[in-house]
DNA sequence: GCAAATTTGCAAGCATACTGATTATCAGTC
DNA sequence: GACTGATAATCAGTATGCTTGCAAATTTGC
């Protein structure tokens, strides 16, 4: 009616007519003016939002989270550990992962009982039930990650994953003050 | 998909390493021993923890989050908007950036009004407020976007972008069942 | 033995993100 | 003019993730 403008959601916003920041951005940096499909961050967060969606769709009948599924996943790996390293291993927030374990123990998901080395640490385990909710769910989350990188070409996928590594493994501590 | 082998009770596969473990979880059905690192999600997620503490430290003074940066920016690209078209722009749920907006609007940024064209809808504005703390935290933003790249060569980073732009495009409802 | 560091728990608070229900409005139609 | 369906915004509710600060138990270093 007013407009068309019915495209697809990031419409580039560059032939709109009239943006006053245009004007502005012409004679200033050039960063302002950039479209928000030309800013790492922004594609980044919405890459987070798809793989979330896709996740949460092929393991809808577990009803487990991306990151409950790490977490399950590095106790799976790691065997019986305390809580502060699958923190560290996962790359959560020290309270987020108490959080998440409170909920995967209310599911029976692990178990915790205090450590008889260190009694200030908790150790977490799998339970049988965690144990086969994830050979259970196994399929699903492959397929979740596959189809995020669908649209790209194996060469494209292969230098993502890489590039996208090379940054986590820059950033190793971020984001993590509360150890 | 493929059917599963023998759940190994101990699995230590080749740990860490390069990249041989994408190409065999990519083919075989061992996704379960796949390392965090190898899996597509996990990197997405902390690239994302790692691009929002970024820009949260280098934007630290003016207290701006990604999210709302982008939607100070869509608004100063687009004009004066419907909620609903900053929503689609942005990839933001329809509440969500209500919220979002109604922070903004809380802090001056920008402004609401109805529509007299359509009374459902309500425009929003840039304020001169908003429109100068964009400019002001320019250079802050770009600062974050740079950094979050920064350990990347100049064709890892076109390739990094090229490929993020590509999988946004090619999921542009996902996520946004409720328009 | 005591102080410092560590591990966990708890709680309040903020921001993001989504769902579902509801209200108001608009645009057709009969 | 009333009815109907679509649309824009809102509200209520849930969940996740991070921050800060504090407390308790415990280990470790001196």
């Amino acid at each position: 009616m007013t407009e068309d403008m019915n495209a697809a959601p990031e419409l580039p916003p560059e032939d709109t007519g009239e943006s006053p920041a245009l004007l502005r951005a012409a004679c200033d940096n050039d960063w302002a003016e950039t479209g928000l499909r030309d800013r790492p961050g922004f594609l980044i967060r919405r890459l987070h939002q798809i793989h979330t969606a896709l996740f949460m769709q092929e393991c809808a009948s577990e009803g487990l989270t991306p990151v409950q599924y790490s977490v399950l996943t590095a106790l799976g790996q790691m065997g019986p550990s305390e809580q502060i390293a699958i923190s560290r291993a996962v790359g959560l927030d020290r309270t987020s992962t108490a959080d998440v374990m409170q909920r995967l123990e209310k599911r029976k998901m692990i178990r915790r009982r205090t450590s008889p080395k260190d009694r200030r640490s908790k150790i977490a385990t799998l339970t049988e039930v965690g144990e086969s909710l994830l050979e259970r769910i196994d399929a699903a989350a492959s397929a979740a990650h596959t189809r995020t990188l669908e649209p790209l070409g194996p060469d494209e996928r292969r230098e993502l994953m890489q590039a996208m590594r090379k940054i986590v493994d820059a950033y190793p501590d971020l984001e993590r003050k509360s150890y």
